[in-house]
RNA sequence: GCGCCUGUAGCUCAGCUGGAUAGAGCAUCGGAUUUCUAAUCCGAUGGUCGCAGGUUCGAGUCCUGCCAGGCGCGCCA
């Protein structure tokens, strides 16, 4: 890497004087200017050590970019310049070559590929089965599939995974919610659940339960289950039967079916969303395998936990968290934190080396307890990683959405898709970094659904796609990007093309390390507003055959480029545009 | 009250971990096309980066204190 191998330059030249003696580290900065005036790359190094050698910072800079020596085929020139920087110019035959190194998937991500391996885990939504998605768990999506496929992009294993709340209390609130709905509809008296949840779906299910004969509640199971939801059926007979049932037994029959519906809606929409998970992991699971008493019992061996009450306590204080918390209520019934920590007690005895998960912003409170119960079953600090994105608001007529899935009333994921289309909303979400507040102004991106930056993107994709087609057409063959060809480019629209083309490893790696995977939509948004700026001015099936080579050559650079950032994002990349609807 | 997050252009947001003159989109105004697809390009307008201190050669970025907003502080999940 160039950054590396200047730095390393630098390194050897400072030695002399005297800077390491005291192994103190200094980290030599080569960062790329904001300005084309200050180079290809720059450091700050002069102006760092100017105060502890006691020299003016431009006084050393020049001494030092005097003594730098650099092959001229890759460093064309160091100059100094401001209060002390040194810049640096890249050679062409030296930008051509990483371009070429990008073309054929060689160079620096290579490297890193090379090095990395490791099964890493990426849980993300995770919503509660109580409910269709909502857009809450859209900007979940986004980003959580984003960094699975940047964690791929540079050599890790990485695996995405979805856990089902489908043990709690909430499941069973939910059953008697749909009870209740159904009983009302059939004429019956029957009082809602205090808290139970309130959207008009649960309506619409029970009355769609009312025609459905057990033939059809069969095929409905059959057509859900595979072998990720083997957990997941209808009961037995029709809703007739269940409401007859004994309470108890009744709820837990209106429990499963509206959890089958549920679940099955969430992964319609998932696919929808283009979202696909490796593992649904049930939480129900953990019940019948004993993992909760066994992580339990592992808690207990290491002095974790005590009694109190009648109750058993996690000593959560002895890691941080403001209060002990409970794991076994005094009825005996296990916490959803309990349930929590042995979800992920498994999940690193299934043998992932890192643990990435997606909270929304109020579960943070419960970062600390749950850190706190990693380390107290010996599993190494840092190996589960939290990373809480923040909410979403809803503005619609200039006023916020209340999202609560009990009231009913938020914004569905279904409704997000119909609006604006998956394409956009992921490209919206994309584009705020995680921890951002987001005001989402629905008749805003309805309004700029077709103005939309994504749009931007995707036509210059289109584009590429159609100028290589014009060039076919013509009977010109852009050939393989060579050296020889690409030396023909010259003007500055083309090499600031090139320029931003050739850092496309460098913002996988920081997208996908940061966990920022919104880096991506900024970084192809340039990249496609410098192709355009590109096409506008120069004219790329000319007259000079080897010009009108080399231009295409760069254009079929560009297109992988964006092409492979849209993957990552999750965004098609057309080969053409449609006409633009008039909304 | 305590904790986490946020505050940058009229609106929605970037700002690559402290660099050189703070950037986009939308909105407003003005230009470019008998084209390799105008969902494009060029230009203009618009900023005391919430406020006040501090650290530093250098602060939108780090520290402290305020102010404002969001969320959380259960034997709920």
């Amino acid at each position: 890497m160039i950054e590396g191998h200047i730095r390393e330059e630098i390194r050897r030249r400072l030695e002399s004087y005297g800077i390491f003696e005291d192994e103190s580290e200094i980290e030599i900065q080569v960062e790329k200017p904001r300005e084309r005036d200050h180079g290809d790359l720059s450091t700050n190094v002069a102006l760092v050590l100017a105060k502890q050698l006691e020299r003016k910072p431009r006084e050393l800079a020049g001494e030092l970019a005097a003594s730098l020596d650099f092959d001229r085929d890759v460093v064309e020139s160091v100059e100094i310049a401001g209060p002390g920087f040194i810049n640096f110019r890249l050679a062409r035959a030296f930008q051509i070559q990483r371009l070429l190194d990008l073309w054929h998937g060689r160079g620096e991500l290579a490297d890193i590929r090379a090095e990395a391996g490791r099964r890493i885990n990426v849980e993300y939504i995770s919503a509660n089965p109580t409910g269709p998605l909502n857009v809450v768990s859209a900007r979940a999506g986004a980003f959580g599939s984003a960094l699975v496929r940047l964690l791929d992009a540079i050599g890790y294993d990485a695996h995405s995974e979805y856990y089902v709340n489908d043990a709690g209390r909430q499941v069973r609130l939910l059953g008697a919610s749909l009870r209740a709905r159904y009983l009302q509809i059939s004429g019956e008296e029957a009082t809602f659940p205090e808290d139970g949840y309130k959207g008009a779906y649960l309506e619409q299910m029970a009355v769609e339960l009312r025609g459905l004969d057990n033939a059809a509640i069969r095929a409905a199971a059959e057509a859900f289950s595979d072998e990720s939801f083997q957990r997941v059926s209808a009961p037995e007979g029709t809703a007739e039967d269940w409401r007859r049932a004994p309470e108890e037994e009744s709820v837990r029959c209106f429990s499963k079916y509206a959890l089958m519906k549920i679940l099955a809606w969430q992964r319609e929409i998932c696919r929808r969303f283009g979202l696909r998970f490796d593992t649904w992991y049930f939480e129900s699971e953990l019940h019948e395998t004993r993992r909760i008493e066994r992580a339990l019992e592992q808690l207990r061996k290491r002095d974790a936990i005590f009694e109190r009450e009648g109750a058993t306590w996690f000593r959560a204080t002895d890691w941080g968290d403001e209060k002990d918390r409970v794991l076994v209520r005094s009825d005996g019934t296990p916490t959803y934190f309990l349930a929590d920590i042995a979800y992920h007690h498994h999940k690193h005895q299934r043998g992932f080396e890192h643990a990435i998960d997606f909270w929304g912003p109020d579960h943070h409170g419960h970062i600390a307890r749950m850190q706190g119960a990693m380390q107290a079953l010996g599993i190494p600090e840092g190996w589960l990683e939290i990373q809480v994105l923040q909410q979403v608001n809803f503005i619609e007529n200039g006023r916020p959405l209340d999202m609560s899935k009990r009231e009913g009333q938020f914004v569905s994921m279904d409704a997000l898709i119909d609006e604006v289309g998956a394409d956009v909303a992921k490209y919206i979400f994309l584009t705020r970094k995680p921890n951002s507040h987001l005001d989402f102004d629905l008749d805003l991106a309805r309004a700029q659904s077709n103005e939309n930056p994504v749009y931007y993107v995707k036509y210059a994709h289109a584009r590429i796609c159609a100028v290589l087609r014009k060039a076919a057409a013509q009977g010109v063959d852009p050939g393989e990007p060579n050296p020889s060809d690409l030396a023909r480019l010259s003007t500055e629209p083309e090499w600031a093309l090139a320029r931003e083309l050739v850092c496309l490893p460098q913002v996988i790696v920081g997208a996908a390390l940061f966990r920022e995977p919104h880096r991506l939509s900024g970084y192809v948004y340039d990249v496609a507003g410098l192709f355009h700026q590109f096409y506008h001015e120069c004219v790329i099936l000319g007259e000079d055959a080897d010009l009108t080579r080399a231009r295409l050559q760069l254009c079929l650079i560009a297109r992988l480029v964006i092409a492979k950032v849209l993957d990552l994002i999750g965004i098609e990349a057309p080969q053409q545009m449609g006409d633009k609807e008039e909304k």
